[in-house]
DNA sequence: CCGATGTCGGATAACGTTCTCTCAGGTATC
DNA sequence: GATACCTGAGAGAACGTTATCCGACATCGG
């Protein structure tokens, strides 16, 4: 009635390090040193031991290793697994991995600060060796309380707690090309389409963008032609900063929409109304999101690297589960990438 | 220098049952069977027990809980977690786990068998309490292996397993009703684009999918007038389908393409040559992936609503988790999503 | 030839849970 | 008022691993 004998298929018993031990005939404290390959080890033995495990098919049982501290697993919370962005991410992170001992997991954490932090505990209690928050929508003070317990890395919030790593696209510098691009272009009245939701906090990708935006033009000298929208970054954001634009007195000639998905929306609005972009007005996105790519769409973007961003990441939690001390803050280098919606502004709105 | 003491940040101690126990005056056992409900505790006791609990912030320890069997969370594996569709999957999951005790994570697998098994085999070490495997490439053999050590849920894929649960959608009937569709519009010439690497295997949707798509020709009388088209499932294989389209002496007024990635392949090759869909031809993909909806894209496609699948297979291994001896395997019925990209063939295609 | 040093292997006590089993005390039954 | 039964509470042994300590032997310097 028990698991000795009874469950319906013949269940074969998992192999412990004590079944290699006694395969190898050594105690299981040395196959444990074989496994970690720590100190105090012979070759012939390490051999032996080896060879047992491969026999037997070994692998060591996670909780077992977690219960006495390493899990060997990171955590990866993000707030939708659906997302072209984070994939990449994952992919990067994923490269530094494989060649460590590290295996990844993902918590999808939702789109609120609870969830998320409930998602962030639930990686903590499987004590996972790292974390790794991308784009976190949890207060500062919890990223405090969490980076205290394990080592953490955000990705995609510029932070500089001298606690947490964090790895981020330098969006100042990315919003700066756009408007650069958009000048070089002939245009002046150009909008920006921000997120309002969070743009309070100042850590957060979205207000530094518009800082970054508001920053360049004034560097050109036409802050009297920046134009802020305020709406959501969703392809439903995209559609209303679409509406709000055609109520404008003085509409901007082109739009710089903060992010891909909002480009997206209001691409798709634009669509319905029998317009597109370039010809109703210039249209930029930030992500370079695979989409962006695709013919019919050729929209002018901002690429972050995802790939690069991850791998970094990796890095740093690789290096801070080893035992660095201070926090490192990377910032890295956004490309523009041209493509088919931005273009010199149509005479009508010179 | 141990831990007692010496960490940078004065790191507190998590709290365990048995500071649960000591704080409300109880025994570790008893503290336990509060902790799952279990039979066997009073009122009082239990409600003395949940209010130490709160006020020690108690969290379960997952890795103790399981060494001793349940660690209360189940795995998904995806090849990629970039897949509008997976994530459509996921929340359906997640929507009928929040009401459990139990969590998901995610491992992101890859897109081979090997990679794919490892993945697997990494979330049946972390004791895991059940499997959901997306789309899986591994073999019958080895899926049978893993469900005897755990149950199991396959998603997408056509499994008669006796052992594994399975959900997907009824891609015979998507096929049909695609084909309905084009035949109804007044396509007589249809091709197809099929993803030759999987093809051979007889549960994969890709196989399911151009089976249904012969047999709703042949039921019309037109399977001389099926094309298929050997390529791959993804962007580049899309394009690839275009240039063989062109090279085709007699070729199709409608083209399948099996998948919307495949769909948005061509649509992207076509807007290269200056052409679209429908005026070279009608294009029909499946899945209605978010993109597929967005106005300049506005592919008609089939949806198989993952939302659906999701909870769905979360509710089977919930019940297979519970106990359920017999495997239950579900097939969802899909639906035609009528867009911009179909329509009556072009004069000189007739 | 003796003590000091170094190397390799093993015994063993945790780690935080679960769960069976035992026990104490109360209640019902005759 | 003795016996059987129930109920609530606790003792304690796992689960699979790690890491500290300890001992045995070999080597080396004087």
């Amino acid at each position: 009635m028990t698991d000795t004998d009874g469950g319906r298929p013949a269940r074969t018993k998992r192999a412990t390090i004590v079944d290699v031990a006694r395969h190898a005939g050594v105690s299981t404290a040395s196959a444990s040193k074989v496994l970690r390959n720590a100190y105090g080890v012979s070759d012939a033995m390490k051999e032996r031991v080896q060879a047992s495990m491969e026999a037997l098919e070994y692998r060591p049982h996670r909780p077992a290793r977690g219960m006495r501290g390493r899990t060997y697993t990171v955590g990866m919370m993000v707030s939708d697994i659906d997302n072209p962005y984070f994939s990449l991410i994952a992919d990067g992170l994923a490269s530094v991995l494989r060649p460590s001992d590290y295996e990844l997991l993902v918590s999808p954490g939702g789109y609120d600060a609870a969830s998320q932090n409930q998602a962030i505990e639930a990686l903590i209690d499987h004590q996972m060796d790292g974390l790794i928050l991308v784009a976190p929508l949890v207060s500062p003070a919890d990223l405090e309380r969490v980076s205290g317990e394990i080592p953490v890395v955000v990705v995609g919030s510029h932070t500089a707690s001298p606690s947490v790593d964090s790895v981020s696209g330098d969006d100042q510098l990315g919003s700066r090309l756009v408007v650069d691009h958009l000048v070089a272009l002939g245009h002046r009245r150009i909008g920006f389409v921000a997120n309002h939701q969070v743009a309070a906090e100042s850590h957060r990708p979205e207000s530094v963008r518009l800082a970054g935006f508001l920053e360049a033009m004034a560097q050109h000298d036409l802050s009297d032609e920046a134009v802020v929208i305020d709406t959501q970054w969703s392809l439903e954001g995209g559609r209303d900063a679409v509406r709000l634009i055609d109520a404008l007195d003085n509409p901007p000639s082109a739009v710089f929409a903060g992010a891909d998905i909002t480009a997206l929306g209001m691409m798709s609005e634009l669509w319905e109304g029998s317009r597109s972009a370039p010809d109703a007005y210039s249209l930029a996105g930030y992500d370079n999101s695979r989409i962006a790519s695709i013919g019919p769409i050729g929209l002018t973007t901002v690429d972050q690297s995802g790939h690069e961003v991850g791998a970094s990441a990796g890095r740093l939690l690789l290096e801070r589960i080893g035992g660095r001390g201070e926090a490192s803050h990377l910032l890295l280098r956004p490309e523009l990438v041209v493509r088919t919606t931005t273009a010199p502004p149509t005479p009508r709105a010179l």
